[in-house]
Parts: structure tokens; sequence; C-alpha cells
DNA sequence: GTTGACATACATACCGGTCGGTATTATAAA
DNA sequence: TTTATAATACCGACCGGTATGTATGTCAAC
């Protein structure tokens, strides 16, 4: 869902969001990118400063001066590159289907499509942070609480214009629904990531898209 | 789900499966249940063996006289405490319905009070290591892997019982609507972890509920 | 007197973080 | 246009602390 080729973005470009000439040297975000990178695959507390600057080639000085401390650029990259990419794959797309059903069951049928192995493998970074840092630091938990409560929001008025159309049962809360599936969501890809294989993420769109279609008018 | 005094047992007796005299000392069994925790708080990586010895009073000679290193001891907790733990509270409950459905929505509804604030800002111990060792270790990855399976087969036998009982519509299919129903169940433990309240948990379980009821007859 | 169950002291490696120094660029007075 | 000054960007050796793991010793039981 936040592909690697996805939104024409790859692993390479996704955090940029301001224009670069060639001779900028920009440390700041090669250090920002190869911190999410490696926090993705180990966690920010076993994420290594000597690892990143080590496949950056950027030197300890560099990144103290750029960075207060590890927490700050474990903060930066939440803000920076985690919340980016969530809004870019989960909720900028869902603005603006026609069709508010219709579109949210071709995207979950496509989503298999847009998943490298890499993304199975080492999951979503959302969630990966989510579970190591909630619990014992207020500073992530609240970063990844508010990205989590504009997907949740994002999806609740995706269903609420489709309740407005007409398109799904009165019965059918759509904050109530949006949580629900975007725990099946995650859920999915933290199935797939254990499995090690996309059975059981296909598994879980199918049971999303039956979800959609049963509280569909 | 695993909550404090769910089945009778409480967090400093769950993890026995075999009678002790009060003499016995023990010492393999203190082990375990204080790395449980530890590694349950802190994740396997960020699991310090210094702070378990302290919790516990063993030396460390008597931790590596039991188990061979670490990751020994890590693999220990899931097959020993863990995996028992999500048979008592998640499996070995939904055997034993009457009316699969009537007891899985009546289970849901109950979970809510089977909580501890413990769980909801610790989550789910099985997700939490999934999450983080299995793209990084494949001795973790296929024992976790394993109790999910269990989990999943368990599930979906219950609403193939269900199905044999002319409860449920034909379009759900069994297994697809367990992985999916267990995404579900985990999803809203995350949510609730994140944001720390048990709010994100009482939706997700209403939408597993309305779930379950669409698909009933 | 051999084995199992520890206890203690130590070895080694890596961790995040600091600090004095330097190269480059920007500003602005002379 | 030159030159003084200041701020920024970066360098890398070093530090204290903690991590896992090991080597050796003790001691009770059979």
């Amino acid at each position: 869902m936040y592909g690697a080729d996805m939104n024409g973005l790859t692993d390479n470009d996704v955090y940029w969001w301001r224009p670069l000439d060639d001779t900028e040297p920009d440390t700041r975000g090669k250090i920002l990118f190869a911190a999410y990178k490696e926090i993705h695959l180990n966690g920010f507390q076993s994420a290594s400063l000597s690892h990143i600057l080590a496949h950056t080639g950027v030197t300890k000085g560099a990144l103290y001066h750029h960075f207060q401390d590890k927490t700050e650029l474990g903060y930066a990259v939440v803000d920076e590159v985690i919340a980016r990419r969530i809004h870019l794959s989960f909720i900028q797309p869902f603005q603006h289907f026609d069709d508010p059903i219709e579109g949210f069951i071709a995207f979950i049928q496509n989503a298999g499509n847009t998943f490298s192995m890499t993304d199975i493998e080492l999951g979503c970074p959302l969630s990966v942070l989510a579970q190591e840092m909630a619990p014992i630091d207020e500073g992530f938990r609240t970063r990844l609480t508010a990205i989590y409560e504009q997907w949740h929001q994002s999806i609740a008025d995706l269903l609420l214009r489709a309740k407005e159309m007409g398109l799904i049962i009165d019965e059918a809360d759509p904050y109530t629904m949006a949580v629900t599936m975007v725990a099946i969501m995650e859920g999915a890809l933290n199935a797939a990531k254990v499995s090690q294989s996309l059975d059981k993420l296909y598994l879980c769109g199918q049971g999303l898209v039956q979800l959609l279609q049963l509280i569909r008018k």
C-alpha cells in the first residue's frame, strides 16, 4: 500500500517534498531516509546510528549537527517520512473516488499488485513503530496517534459520502466501520509479514471487500 | 483477550503448566516469566538480560546454565509462555460454544471487560514479537507463524461448524473470514495500544460483531 | 568423585553522545 | 574590491555505560 512505485514515487524520492538542485548536498535528507530504512528494519531502539552513518557516508558530527539526539531523529522520521508515506498511499487516494464504495473495492483489489516483497517482509512502518514505541515514549505515541486518526477520519469521510449517496445501509456507522477497516488492513499486512507470503494479505483483502459489499444497499 | 484474570489464570501463574511443590526452586521458570515480561515491554532486541536477572534475583550463571543464549531464551518464551497464553485465551474458548455465532459474539462483547490497562498499553505479545522479529530471525518467524496458523484454523473450524449448522450465508468462506477476523482483533489491540484507550477497541468489537451478523442467515 | 545447579568476576564489543577543531559560506564594514 | 567577522556545516577521536557472553570456582546430592 506504500509500495515501491506507488503514486509515481520510489523509495529513493518519496520523502522529498521540496525541490533540490544537484549541487545541494542535503546531508539531512540522506540521514533522514537512511534512518527511516534502519528503523523500519530494526525498530527504533535497535536502530544503530553507526549503521545509518555507515550507509550514508555521513559522519557522526554531521548527524548531531542536524539532529539534537537519536529521539529527535526518530521524531523527524515519523513527521517527515512516515506521515507523508501514509498520506500519499492511504489517505489521498480515498478522496477522489467518484463512487466511494466502487473506488474502495477497486483500491483493495489492486493493492496486492502495488506491494514489493520488501514491503511484505518489513510490514507497515507506522504499525511497527507504534507497537514498539507507543508504550515507552509519549512523543512517538502522540505523533503516531495523530497519523492513525487522520487515516480513520479519511475512511470515515468516504463512508459518510457513500451513506449520503444512499449507497450503504443505515446500520453501518461510518466511523465504526472506518476503524474496523483500518484494523483489517493493518492486520492483513501483519499476517503477510509473519507468514512471509501474500496469501494472507489476499484473504484479508477478500474479507474486506466482502464486508464492503455486505454493507452495500 | 489474554487479560490478567482470564481463564482463572493470573500473570503470575499463567505460564505454569506443570505442578510444582514449594521446595522446588524452579529458577528456569522464574527466568522464563521475567523474560516474557521484559520482552513484552521492550521487545526482544531491547530486552536486557541484566534487567531480567535483577527482577528475578537469579544470577547470570544460572541463566546461561538453563539457556544456551539470549535467542534460545526468546524461543522458549514463545514456545512455553506466549503460545500457551494465546491458546488459553483465543483458541480453547472457541471450541466449546453451543451456538458458534452466538458464542463468538458474546465472547467479543465480553472481551472489553477482560482487559487490564496493562494489556492495552503493551498490546498483544504475539503481535509485538511478530512485528519485530519476523523479518530478522527465522526461528522466531516459524514459531510465531505456527501460532497464528492455529488461531486462524480454530476460528475457521468454528465458522465451518456454523456453516454446517446452516447459521451463516453460503458466500462466507470460513477460512477467509477467519483470517479477516483475526486481523480485526489484532488491529483493534494495536489501535487501542497507540491511542492508549479502549475506545478504538470497542469500535472494532462492534465492527466485528456487525460482520458476524451480516454473514448470518 | 562425578555431575548438576548455580555464583562471581571478567572479556569484549558496541551503544549514544560529547567536544575541540576545521572548511566553507554569508555578511558587511573598510 | 578587499578584508574582517561570524555563522553554518561538518569531522572524527574519545568517553562512560551497557550489552551479551565466558571462564572459573563452589557446593550439595547421589
